[in-house]
DNA sequence: GTGATTATTTGATCAGGATCAATAATATAT
DNA sequence: ATATATTATTGATCCTGATCAAATAATCAC
């Protein structure tokens, strides 16, 4: 159950046998149907999940009352909600699993400690938060310098299973932009 | 001299007299006139700024041809171009000092030997990658959910000494819009 | 201080994508 | 399997902010 988890962290950092049982103890195993939320709005639980199978959807609520998503996190990816992760806050976002999903997730409050406890896992969290800044750079770049046609084009390009995999309306609030706009694009007008 | 960056890392981290004087021997002083550049695109140099005075631009080009930035650094805060500091590449951004500045700046070779010489100097870059992660998550936010009016009301409403103090030119490229629209929005149309 | 450059304002036009509406196709539940 | 709900497509219209252009105003360099 943990080896997909097992392969991730020492692809990235070095622990001895001890210390990776002792932080592979803190994953807990959580199965999600389709659509079940695992995290809402105003929860005070943060959790950092692993998606073993199936796909996690981070999504706020604009103030015009519809959803924008934050992220996909397919296999092999950690998510959470990292605005309340890093200072304890309630949660802003939800978290929902856009597919039947298996997933392993950690307590905030564990996971701090095992900041404290295990020397490696300092660097561990340090190589997340750089890879989460940097992917949201890029995508604010993108927003910055493209119009939703390069956008879509984008994504296509750099990640077209994103596109196969998911409904065209969650790949259309991806982008923002309406589900009849990408509709048209993908139509080729 | 180091006065400012002195209180700033000290209002944020404990360190013994000793290491604080360790830390502050990496930051040398660098005067720069009003709009000269101290870090441009390609430069293999990685310095991260603390402004003591003045005022600092990083933006990068688009893909047609005209500027994007980044963000500002006014005084008595840290900027780099972080995408590059992270992973060692060569710069993606300039660097501009739009008014006459006074910087302290360290190397990336230096700070990067601090985290593994001092200990508390892990604490400190990860408060200022959890820092970066949260305004970068922000200003996505707010080109997700705001339109370019909106945009310029809540900077207005949250950062008004940046629309007093900037020209309007750079306000309107940090909103990513044209000065034009700046201009009649301002107007009040 | 004067000329030259750069920034701001104002006007006219245009286009991309949003919105609204209706239908068709899929997926879901019982 | 059928009914229901959700998602996708297509069409018509509209609106915001971009673009282009020209005139002023403000800065800067010498």
């Amino acid at each position: 159950m943990h080896e997909q988890l097992t392969k991730y962290i020492t692809d990235r950092i070095q622990l001895s046998e001890a210390d990776l049982q002792k932080v592979l103890s803190c994953f807990n195993i959580l199965k999600a149907k389709k659509n079940e939320l695992v995290g809402r709005t105003g929860e005070p639980s943060r959790r950092m999940f692993f998606v073993n199978k199936g796909c996690l959807r981070v999504y706020f609520i604009k103030p015009n009352g519809r959803e924008a998503t934050r992220r996909f996190a397919f296999e092999n990816s950690f998510s959470t909600s990292l605005t309340s992760f890093i200072d304890g806050s309630l949660l802003k976002e939800d978290t929902q699993a856009i597919e039947q999903s298996e997933l392993l997730y950690t307590h905030r409050e564990d996971f701090y400690s095992l900041l404290n406890t295990i020397p490696g896992w300092e660097i561990f969290y340090r190589g997340f938060l750089e890879y989460a800044y940097l992917t949201n750079t890029r995508r604010l770049e993108d927003f910055i310098t493209l119009n939703p046609r390069e956008r879509y084009q984008l994504l296509l390009k750099e990640n077209p299973q994103m596109v196969l995999r998911l409904p065209n309306k969650l790949v259309a609030n991806y982008l923002n932009i309406t589900q009849e706009a990408l509709s048209r694009m993908k139509s080729g007008m």
